[in-house]
RNA sequence: GCCCACAUAGCUCAGGCGGUAGAGCACUCCCUUGGUAAGGGAGAGGUCACUGGUUCGAAUCCAGUUGUGGGCACCA
């Protein structure tokens, strides 16, 4: 006789079990139409599962992140029905949901094409229309694994026996399809509606290991309703107008060519923004105490040896050979040639902390399948530096960084940045004991930052353990950029030392740390969470003055001289070409602010301004549109309306 | 590196069941002096990514290579 508590503190009371659905339907239609599990004391449980004693509960919806979530799983078992019906001999595999969606992967000779995606849809709507009822069964273990080996399911039988003993093992039948699943699942596959859609094929190693064999993975979108899809499927498209690949070709700011593949050319508006950047950085950590150093780009293969480079990453290191025969590897990293600058002399320990910083271009030779535009490339620049300091002075110096990492990316705009903690990995040098001090070091300088952070396991660099930061930029998209490394390895390995209060020799800690990251991918990441339209103070062409016939070339001179002399970046545009192809062509290519000057504006000593995603204008007398934009400049703020609205093509 | 797809003018893309290619924009010239997202006309521009193979003939078919895109794996 159940007394079930509903979220509202209500008791309704029962004669006898109930059912997720019945309970939904006694509390009403609508909820009962929209319910798609039931969340008892916490523990979602399928609708069709029956409640016997007291319990606190509540029906969950379509809509609601739990809900959805369940919704895109069940979209996953009607996919992988889907690819039993049409493609019999393939094998099912696993089938998660991920943000916004879900995949399945199946092993399976031929691979699925964009056609078989088509008609694997069409067959899921087809099982959506039969709405076959779901049902869950506890199984035996051996007797699973048993079925699943008869019916050729070798992936599956694996799992059942990965999984511990002492668990459940449940499966749910839905027609004629058995898949092993914790579940919970909705009552039928009607339930699931239509708002789904299959996005992609994609090969994916099975258990995320590259030695295993290669599954066919398809993946999908599923929505609580149609509305919602339609939103996502802008989404993406919004993001596709954002991609700083095709802004940068529209912006005319760098290209790729097969000749150098993952490497920049950088075009002069493109190298103008990076120098932007560069200058920016120089100027934050100067007024930080950092010094400024730069080091060799290519040093011999002996120093990468004593560093562990060597043997951890030879073959992501590009090499050259010299008619000496002496080899030479392109620096993949900068912290051994800032080591040769600290070692150069002996240093007190009342030098310490040494913030040693370098804009060093380094290569990588990386997997060609993980190149993508600017945001993983083979050659890039690290806002990088080292600070060599006593173990006493960890905390108070990654707190230092902390700080200026936060108050740097909030000039450009993200605000929304978290922190990950990752310890040491399993290929590593330095002893254990070592490790721990680090880790620990580490750990407490974030938490004396009262920063939120999680923890990334095993995910720490060779020789130390690291903090990565996050951000989140206009559209929910994440980017690691920054990190900061204690290093109790390589100052060692270097032979690094510094002469105590005591006169005798210490090896100093070494903190590696680059806040931007790659100047190439901050560059992107700015590129599209400003989706082009950056902020004046970045804009490699801050204003263009434009004509509209030839009368005041002279006019439009003149003001280009005076916003020079203010430090800001102008052009002229005096083109035999109408006024609104120049306000056209200049919006394009995402110039924040376009000044037009005409006959009028020569005569009175003004300009008229238009600002970029705007049709406003303001006609200002010179001097004070001038001072307005340098005022704009020095203050850094974000471009008017934020910058995210696309501006129109 | 692995799976799948793609590669035609500077850009975006048509076309081509095997007979050496088109459009729009951009570019050059001419006309046009026009007030806020494309004024008009003409012209020039391509070994159809590269290398082989099949064929009388390959941009088209086949194989390989390179690059790119979407994933996976990797990311000091």
């Amino acid at each position: 006789m159940p007394n079930i508590t509903l979220p509202d503190g209500t008791v309704r009371r029962f004669d006898n079990p109930i059912s997720g659905i019945e309970l939904a339907e006694s509390i009403g239609r609508r909820l009962a139409r929209d319910a798609v599990a039931l969340r008892v004391d916490d523990e979602l449980r399928d609708l069709a599962a029956l409640i016997e004693t007291d319990v606190r509960a509540c029906v969950v919806t379509r809509s609601e992140p739990d809900g959805l979530d369940l919704l895109r799983h069940d979209a996953a078992h009607v996919l992988a029905e889907a690819v039993k019906e049409l493609y019999p001999g393939t094998q099912v595999t696993i089938g998660p949901t991920i943000e916004n969606g879900f995949y399945y992967d199946f092993a399976r000779d031929e691979p699925f094409t964009p056609d078989d995606l088509e008609r694997i849809e069409e067959r899921m709507r087809a099982i959506v229309a039969r709405d076959e009822p779901v049902e869950r069964e506890v199984w035996d273990r051996a007797e699973a694994v048993e079925f699943f080996r008869g019916i050729g399911e070798e992936y599956k039988a694996e799992i059942v026996e990965s999984i511990s003993e002492g668990e459940a093992i449940t499966v749910y039948r839905q027609g004629a399809f058995i898949d092993l699943c914790r579940g919970p699942h909705l009552p039928s596959t009607g339930r699931l509606g239509t708002a789904f859609k299959l996005t992609s094929v994609a090969g994916a190693y099975w258990r995320g290991d590259s030695s295993n064999p290669m599954l066919q993975r398809i993946y999908g979108t599923a929505w609580a309703d149609p509305k919602a899809l339609r939103a996502h499927l802008r989404r993406l498209e919004e993001a596709e107008r954002r991609d700083h690949r095709r802004l940068g070709r529209q912006m005319d700011l760098f290209h790729f060519q097969e000749e150098a593949p993952g490497a920049v050319f950088w075009h002069p508006d493109g190298w103008t923004l990076f120098q932007g950047l560069i200058d920016y950085m120089r100027a934050r950590q100067d007024a930080a105490g950092y010094r400024e150093v730069n080091t060799p780009d290519i040093m011999d293969r002996s120093l990468w040896e004593a560093s562990g480079h060597w043997e951890t990453f030879a073959e992501h290191m590009y090499t050259t050979e010299t008619q000496d025969e002496r080899v030479f590897a392109l620096k993949p990293m900068n912290c051994p040639g800032s080591l040769q600058v600290f070692n150069h002399g002996i240093t007190s320990y009342k030098d310490l902390p040494l913030r040693l910083s370098e804009f060093g271009k380094v290569h990588r030779f990386e997997p060609s399948g993980a190149l993508h535009g600017l945001l993983r490339v083979r050659a890039f620049t690290q806002d990088d530096a080292h600070i060599f300091c006593t173990p006493e002075q960890i905390t108070a110096e990654c707190r230092g960084v902390c700080e200026l990492i936060l108050s740097i990316y909030r000039d450009f705009g993200f605000a929304d940045v978290h922190i990950k903690f990752a310890d040491r990995p399993e290929r590593r040098v330095g002893a254990d004991e070592i490790w721990d001090r680090a880790e620990a070091a580490l750990l407490s300088a974030v938490e004396s930052t009262g920063l939120e952070y999680t923890v990334n396991p095993g995910e720490g660099a060779f020789y130390g353990p690291k903090l990565e930061f996050v951000l989140r930029d206009a559209i929910g998209r994440d980017w690691q950029c920054g990190t900061l490394q204690v290093d109790l390895n390589l100052p060692e390995r270097l032979g690094a030392a510094y002469v105590g209060e005591d006169g005798r020799k210490h090896v100093p800690v070494m903190l590696h740390r680059a806040l931007f990251g790659s100047l190439e991918r901050f560059a992107g990441i700015l590129i599209e969470h400003y989706a082009g339209s950056l902020p004046l103070w970045l804009a490699p062409v801050q204003a263009v003055v434009a004509t509209v016939v030839s009368d005041a070339d002279e006019h439009a001179r003149e003001c280009v001289r005076r916003l020079e002399a203010a430090g800001l970046r102008a052009r002229a545009d005096v083109r035999n070409e109408t006024i609104s192809y120049k306000v056209r062509q200049h919006s394009v290519s995402k110039v924040p602010v376009i000044l037009v000057a005409g006959r009028s504006e020569a005569d009175e000593g003004t300009v008229t301004v238009r600002r970029l995603g705007t049709r406003r204008q303001e006609t200002l007398a010179l001097d004070a549109a001038v001072a307005a934009l340098a005022q704009e400049v020095a203050s850094k703020a974000p471009p008017p309306g934020a910058g995210l609205k696309e501006a129109a093509d």
